[in-house]
RNA sequence: GCGCCCGUAGCUCAGCGGAUAGAGCAAUUGACUACGGAUCAAUAGGCCGGGGGUUCAAAUCCCUCCGGGCGCACCA
């Protein structure tokens, strides 16, 4: 392989056209391409008496292989066949229309009937201007315009700290919620607090027990923070050594709910994750005086009155096979007792009622067995199970392979890895995987705290991009001249083909759901830029005049800044000036 | 037994049906009298778990087997 050589393939094409439009109207952006060649197919589609394709079906992307030129389409290969011609000959002639697009430097057909796009470095480049002016705007997108969206996670028992697999559903969740508002949802972010039924008296009967000295009761919480909330309560109530357990065991249940759920809220709250509703299960089981029932009641009546209820052994149940589920469901047993479903019913249809018509739900693989009842709920209440309920599922965070698990006293609490990492390389290092992934961690690299994050690679480029700025200013570059056709070098054309893709890539977190894509888009961004700031100089040697070069790449740093930094804050992660 | 998820470099993991499968870490070797070396350049490392199928094209979609995780309550 020879050394890759510095001339750019682009020529600076607006200086050769007499009659060039002003640069500001040459920059060409993927969406714009895209409609352009959707125009060009549809017209040879209708010239053969073929059906019209839509924006979907053309696609184009960006090629891993630049010499494949900066942008590539395969809707040759999955026209040609139905229309009966080769694909390289349809290709061929969308070529030639897409030869007369404005800022298009040259197309070429390759292997099976690829179409390779290369843009004139000025159609390209004026991007980088385009960005700067819009800053924190850029990448943010309609693509979910309309959509009313409520996103519950986390919804952790406050009868203990978070844990990692929390923290996991922490950070992907908040991102998420970022990269879905980005692209133009209207969402609330929601934490369902379990603060109803059994477990809770157990927590309260487990700190009771702790401040006795007496042994964890049974299908109580065992546990250090449990001695800590003891001990905290005590200093606030001492009399509740006095009391018998009938008044002792709701009084510390309640007291330790507190502590615990704000401690709870502290946690999140330190780690850039906000939530919008904290909806109490209570609430839901509280009788309105009005009409004497609860929420739970009224969602079995309206349930009901959709016809997927009956009673069978004393319990009422839900049809919850008519939508997939394997068995049936109590929804409140013959004794009376809701179940826990009940209050899901409840709450699912109070979703509803507070106008959210998209309800997603980000849950841990343990609760996959809750799936198809979820979407039951919104079967039976007469909504559409695949539209309007979304269930998230995630995989397991296991630490070398060992199952985290109380018993095993390798539970790993959000505040001890905040401590350990720190908030940007904890939040960077959960949100750069897809929830399907099973992640293993290593405690050992956790404790470290070393450099070897990727976070670290893609802040000290946002770093960098301020250092270069400080320095062009102290040696009089400004942004005063911008020329885009300069911009030739090939590690500027490859910064420029990522640059123009953020807003795709926003696009394709949200609609998938993967936020995780951001991340991996912010290392690829970094590491172009670093790549340009080896081989491209913003501020001149020496004694070297000051030139519109100069200048233009100051846009260029300036730009490559701003989408680091709008790509940072999607993840929830700060973007240093100086680190 | 039934169901869901996952098997990709030594490790942790990316990879919307496209061209020569990638990154970080670990290993080896280079690069500052040049805007911050927390960087860059290069080398090495792969039957993408196995086998069938669909397709012009499969790590990606379908079937099957093997391996791992998780779940199968009138608990919450």
């Amino acid at each position: 392989m020879p050394p890759r050589c510095c001339v750019h393939p682009r020529r600076p094409v607006s200086r050769l056209v007499p009659d060039a439009p002003p640069i500001e109207s040459m920059l060409v952006t993927p969406a714009e391409l895209s409609a352009q060649l959707l125009a060009i197919v549809n017209g040879a589609l209708e010239r053969r008496g073929a059906t019209p394709v839509t924006i979907e079906d053309v696609s184009l992307d960006r090629p891993k292989n630049r010499d494949h030129g900066d942008w590539a389409s395969n809707i040759a290969m999955k026209l040609a066949k139905p229309l009966g011609i080769s694909p390289r000959d349809l290709a061929a002639e969308f070529a030639e229309g897409i030869r007369g697009i404005d800022g298009v430097a040259s197309v070429d057909v390759a292997g099976p009937g690829f179409i390779n796009i290369i843009l004139d470095a000025a159609a390209a480049g004026a991007l980088a201007k385009s960005i700067v002016e819009q800053g924190a705007a850029f990448g943010r997108n309609d693509a979910l315009a309309g959509q009313t969206i409520n996103l519950e996670f986390v919804s952790a028992n406050p009868t203990g700290p978070l844990h990692i697999g929390h923290t996991r559903w922490a950070a992907l969740g908040d991102s998420l919620a970022r990269v879905l508002r980005a692209s133009g949802a209207t969402l609330a972010t929601e934490f369902y607090i379990n603060d109803a039924g059994n477990q809770m008296d157990n927590f309260g009967a487990s700190i009771l027990a702790a401040l006795r000295g007496e042994p964890t009761p049974e299908n109580g919480y065992p546990g250090e923070y449990i001695e800590e909330l003891a001990q905290r309560i005590l200093v606030l109530r001492p009399e509740l050594l006095e009391l018998d357990d009938a008044d002792a065991v709701p009084l510390a249940r309640e007291l330790g709910y507190e502590l615990q759920l704000s401690e709870i809220r502290e946690s999140l709250e330190r780690f850039n994750v906000h939530f919008d509703v904290w909806f109490s299960e209570r609430e839901l089981h509280a009788v309105n005086e009005a009409t004497g029932e609860s929420a739970v009641d009224e969602a079995i009546h309206r349930l009901r009155k959709q016809g997927h209820v009956f009673d069978d052994d004393g319990a009422v149940w839900v049809r919850t096979t008519d939508f997939g589920d394997d068995k049936d469901r109590v929804i409140r047993r013959g004794n009376g007792v809701f179940t826990y479903f009940a209050a899901d019913a409840a709450y699912y249809l109070s979703k509803s009622d507070r106008g959210y018509a998209h309800k997603i739900y980000l849950l841990g693989a343990d609760h996959h067995g809750y799936v198809h009842r979820l979407k039951a709920l919104a079967g039976a209440a007469g909504d559409d199970p695949e539209k309007d309920i979304e269930v998230l599922i995630g995989q397991l965070v296991s630490i070398n392979g060992a199952r985290l698990s109380k018993r095993a006293g390798n539970i790993i609490e959000l505040n001890d890895l905040q401590a350990w990492l720190g908030v940007d390389a904890l939040r960077y290092s959960l949100g750069r995987y897809p929830a399907d992934s099973p992640l293993t961690l290593d405690p050992e690299l956790l404790q470290r705290r070393t450099n070897d994050n990727p976070v670290f690679y893609v802040q000290y480029a946002h770093a960098r991009t301020h250092s270069v700025a400080r320095n062009a200013g102290e040696s009089g570059v400004d942004r005063s001249a911008f020329d885009a056709s300069l911009l030739t070098h090939e590690t500027e054309g490859a910064l420029l083909g990522i640059l123009a893709e953020f807003p795709r890539v926003i696009r394709q977190a949200a609609e998938l759901r993967e936020p995780h894509r951001v991340a991996r888009y912010a290392e690829e961004l970094a590491g172009a830029y670093h790549r340009w700031y080896d081989n491209c100089r913003v501020t001149p040697l020496g004694d070297e005049p000051v030139t519109d070069l100069h200048r233009t790449r100051l846009w260029l740093n300036d730009a490559t800044g701003t989408v680091l930094r709008n790509a940072l804050g999607l993840l929830g992660v700060s973007a240093p000036e100086r680190m």
